[in-house]
DNA sequence: TATCTTCTAAAACACTTGTTGCATTTTTCG
DNA sequence: CGAAAAATGCAACAAGTGTTTTAGAAGATA
């Protein structure tokens, strides 16, 4: 049984209470989710109460009503359900309410990602990354929004190897690049509500070629979700009107990451081929360029 | 997150449902708690429904009403709360090797966007989406792994309005649009190590042509600060090869948010605008297609 | 005991809730 | 295309909500 801070300092002042407080009170330290979960009469039903001492217990507590008293148990419950948001509460509140939206967005995000490392998401993960490394090729399918995870897997695919193919053509030739798949193949297919319905579209014509779809997306009822073997889900809910994709960029990272630990050495080799090359090219800036102005 | 039996059955009946009540059943599906713990009406606010709606997917799961399915859901917050033993022993779960990289990856991603919160991060945030919002347009530059945020930054803006322009073209003409670019704009230059030597030249041009330049970079030596008249940083620090991008998409989204939030009815209006073309387009799915196989 | 203060019970209040019937729109199918 | 059916939005409803006000009961003080 969880005990908020609330739980402490009912017990604090519980000695000041009048005797109907302290019964209403007594009640509540011995079923403190009640208090988000039934209506304020009913609990004052079942601590055999009025309902206004209910109202009175909170004032006398310091909320401005019962209505906050109740808000804080709610938040108690959706806090308890995963220990990282908790975090996520303690917002102290100071700077501007430019500063405020920002640390909002980012402690939720911090806090999306932590939700990640729930067991059903790794072994997700794990699969998916099994099932990606043993295919002969990875078609990769991601757009509008999803086309920055889509590419940022493709590119850091390329260091590795030349396993991925990014469907992503100019001038509507997309799905092109399908013509050669065959069984062997995956397509890893990205989307989000709403769902593109090119994105479906492709999908649907690379599964009747008997390419096996594998998918990171949104929710459980993604149309993906029915006609792929695998599925990772994450989620984007944002404090603004657009939804987030870090969530999805960390899931694609991760797969990375696991189809480079599956083959270590390999990895390593390719890298250093794409360093060479990159280097020969003059791709980067090897130092700081001098002021010259 | 805990799903209860009551996820199952209604991805179970999710298909024989119309759009609206997917809708609601989509946010359900997302926010489990919160049917027990908001009202009725508050909840299909926040789904974008109407109330009669909930209702409606309460009896059409074989509900009596809406009540006895929001009874549903605090019961299984009531044993969830006892049955908490289970959580324990999902922290340090043994797991495959790869379900461990996976944890440590995603808990240093969580962590990278947590810092991100200092007061000093939240400072340059909001001072560079003041100077973002100032400018007559913005010019989006971000090359190689940095594509994906450029990308994604300009793709969330457009949804806003047509102040960005995106710095990618094909065929090498990349930077082409800086042709037009005046003492007005604003350059937005996104980089990690190793620069992208392209990049520096591209921002160094528009820098000699008076447009002051802002960056979203890994490092307080980065070539770029010593051009840019504002910095953002944030950590590229990976368990892989390679580095993340998490915390610079985070940075991104930030900004985005902040921009829409300092013209808020502005950004609503464009977004109902951007709405009505997509769908007139037949863009995305709007519902999920049925299998005619 | 008389008086004052504190506490409790009950009723009235304004408001929100979940629900339902109806008109309108959208979709389906002949 | 047009009729039938389904889905949707809207507005009204009764019931229930949290709160406030009131009057009276209980207890303390002198």
């Amino acid at each position: 049984m969880q005990k908020g801070p609330l739980h402490g300092h009912i017990i604090e002042r519980f000695d000041d209470m009048s005797i109907q407080l302290q019964q209403a009170a007594r009640h509540i330290l011995e079923h403190p989710q009640e208090v988000a979960l039934v209506s304020m009469r009913e609990l004052s039903r079942n601590a055999g109460v009025q309902p206004s001492t209910m109202t009175r217990l909170a004032k006398f507590l310091g909320f401005s009503g019962y209505e906050d008293f109740r808000g804080q148990h709610a938040d108690v419950i959706r806090v308890g359900a995963d220990g990282f948001a908790a975090r996520a509460l303690q917002r102290d509140g100071g700077g501007t309410d430019g500063e405020g939206l920002a640390q909002r967005m980012l402690q939720s995000l911090s806090a999306q990602v932590a939700r990640l490392c729930e067991p059903d998401s790794l072994l997700r993960l794990s699969t998916v990354a099994d099932r990606l490394g043993k295919a002969r090729r990875i078609y990769v399918l991601g757009l509008r929004s999803c086309h920055s995870v889509a590419w940022h897997f493709h590119y850091v695919m390329t260091l590795l190897g030349e396993k991925t193919v990014h469907l992503d053509g100019p001038a509507g030739t997309s799905g092109d690049a399908l013509i050669r798949a065959t069984a062997d193949d995956v397509l890893l297919a990205i989307s989000i509500s709403p769902y593109s319905l090119h994105t479906l579209e492709l999908a649907e014509a690379a599964r009747e070629k008997g390419v096996e779809i594998v998918t990171i997306t949104d929710s459980e009822v993604s149309p993906l979700v029915t006609i792929a073997e695998h599925v990772v889900l994450f989620s984007t809910e944002s404090q603004t009107f657009f939804h987030t994709l870090v969530p999805a960029l960390a899931v694609s990272e991760v797969l990375c990451g696991l189809l480079a630990s599956h083959d270590r050495t390999g990895a390593l080799e390719e890298l250093k081929r794409a360093d060479r090359h990159l280097s020969s090219m003059n791709t980067y800036a090897t130092s700081i360029p001098r002021r010259k102005i």
